[in-house]
DNA sequence: ATTGACCTTCCCACGGTGGCAGGGTTCAGC
DNA sequence: GCTGAACCCTGCCACCGTGGGAAGGTCAAT
């Protein structure tokens, strides 16, 4: 970053961090990002250091984080008096929600493998797909009462 | 359903399929159902057939087909014209979906594990999770130009 | 006839992202 | 100095699937 003149527009801190220029404003407005300096006009105006703070956003995206989650781990991050415990709560949570869900889609998986090689796929209409899903589910009770 | 007087109301409905009222609704009017009867005061009127119907939305939805998917399903499901490869195709292109999606919570889960492992998890503020989400990711450029 | 359970429609919210409209600003080239 | 392009601003709408709630109509039992 050397020869960037600081500070730069909404544009650039999007190039810079990889966060479309609509998130880094949004992201603003869900308090992730403290200060915002502005020109006199209104531009916003970043520095390297909102550069490194969206860039750790950035990173926990893609690692999954949901914003509340984030939110908290940008806190954490500028806190110098936390404990590397709660960091990792946050982490471990976020580790077991992404398990169970993984685990839910290989289930779904597991089931629609199963019914793809049943299925022909050829021109006739008879289908185990179709069957299958039309079947009433297990433990569906079929009376009311 | 031996005892069920039909046709039933929308709250009787939602029961037998597991399917909100809310969302009963809403499949409606997304054309997922065909026909809604009603009676003099605008009450919906359901029968077996649409109970039915309703259950295959269910088991679909349970199965991780998006709505769209599940439009098309329930229309060959209705058609006997239809052919099994049709069907086949629209699974499989829900299950390649949904194994990128594994694929993608996989990988933040192998990174998320070695972070955790790394991470001390103790009264002190020294953390290597937060050290890897304030990192530069790979490939990132330092300088814009 | 009142009450309570049910039904109707319509609007709002979530999370995270994109698009567009209608306007202001900045800067380079002429 | 003027013009046009590129940039920025705010605000609204959309997606998907689901839930919540308000304001009002209906039905059955007491």
């Amino acid at each position: 970053m050397d020869h960037v003149r600081w500070p730069v527009n909404i544009g650039a801190v999007a190039e810079l961090s990889g966060i479309s220029a609509k998130m880094v404003r949004h992201y603003e407005s869900l308090g992730l990002l403290p200060r915002v300096a502005r020109t006199d006009s209104g531009y916003r105006q970043y520095n390297e250091a909102d550069v490194h703070t969206l860039r750790f956003i950035k990173r926990s995206r893609d690692l999954g984080f949901s914003m509340a989650g984030i939110a908290e781990l940008v806190t954490l991050w500028q806190n110098r008096r936390r404990t590397s415990a709660s960091v990792k709560r946050i982490a471990q949570k976020h580790v077991d929600e992404l398990a169970a869900r993984i685990e839910s889609m290989q289930s779904m998986q597991r089931t629609l493998h199963q019914l793809l090689h049943h299925c022909h796929g050829d021109e006739r209409p008879e289908c185990p797909i179709l069957d299958d899903l039309a079947k009433p589910p297990d433990g569906m009770r079929l009376v009311t009462g």
